[in-house]
DNA sequence: CGTAAAATTGCAACATTATAACCTAAGGAC
DNA sequence: GTCCTTAGGTTATAATGTTGCAATTTTACG
């Protein structure tokens, strides 16, 4: 059973949907067509997306399709803080735990490709360890890892 | 004054140039003209720089210059563990610190660019952290922070 | 040596990811 | 409604990275 039959993915899906158009009402922002359905596209996926490939996506439904059009809802999404990006896969994940967060952590599976976000938590006792052994101020932090998932190392 | 300028750069490209010449000489590999002229490109520049600049540099010196001879002597010397790739940037730099090392961070400094490699030691406890709490398989970790280094904190 | 195998490089084309510039349309404030 | 701001449409282009194959150089070895 692949990783994403593993829960209920629909309620994470509407979850993410309910907390995005929360923040969006709460900083008066605006949750329009495009922007929903790409962010419903990022999650439904499960794994991380490239722009590329949504745009195909939004395509294929009769959206507009040009690049512009979906790094923007992206980089709407992005300071939404309701997507992140993994930059050593140019690719783009839904956030569980949006707020204002700056801090980030993937666990990405080499076999199956998933990328599971590291606990808030962890992340930020990482980055506090980080700013206290050095002399930087630290602003933002991302830690990228690459291995076997519980699953697949089990099935290999 | 610069940062490329607080230490003696030049010792530090030698150094890494020696350093990159005996790993080739331990494992059976070639340091040719170009991958010695990509290593000591990416060393002076000090900063991370992008492929296409290593590509410019490179042409100004009559070096055959299509993508493909820099990313192939960049691949080389990322496999042979001399320079590392900053994926947020995508850029290279030199590692001051070479072996069989996969695991990396980095502090990028928003303000100067310079991006300075944390401690082996610190990244090797921090990967060592997540592994301990995480039941992936971990093979590899990148960690990448911004914000602002001491020198640009100090005259901001 | 001389020849075959392997590694490296040259080269052309192409693929992927991302942005710029400029204009039109939609939504909200008054 | 009018104005202003924000969002989206469109075209083109920039930036980054790869593939495939031929030519050359290096190495191994009889």
């Amino acid at each position: 059973m692949p990783a994403s039959q593993q829960h209920d993915h629909n309620h994470c899906i509407s979850t993410a949907m309910d907390t995005a158009r929360t923040l969006c009402e709460q900083r008066g922002l605006r949750m329009t067509p495009v922007r929903r359905r790409v962010l419903e596209l990022v999650w439904q996926n499960h794994k991380p997306t490239g722009a590329y490939d949504l745009l195909a996506q939004l395509s294929e439904e009769g959206f507009n399709s040009a690049p512009p059009t979906v790094y923007r809802a992206l980089d709407f999404l992005l300071e939404l803080g309701v997507v992140h990006r993994i930059s050593s896969l140019n690719a783009f994940v839904g956030c569980d735990h949006p707020g204002h967060e700056h801090d980030t952590g993937f666990f990405i599976c080499k076999e199956c490709g998933n990328a599971t976000e590291l606990p808030a938590k962890e992340i930020k006792k990482l980055h506090e360890t980080l700013v206290k052994k050095f002399s930087f101020s630290i602003e933002t932090s991302n830690h990228e890892l690459t291995g076997l998932c519980q699953n697949c190392k089990a099935t290999a």
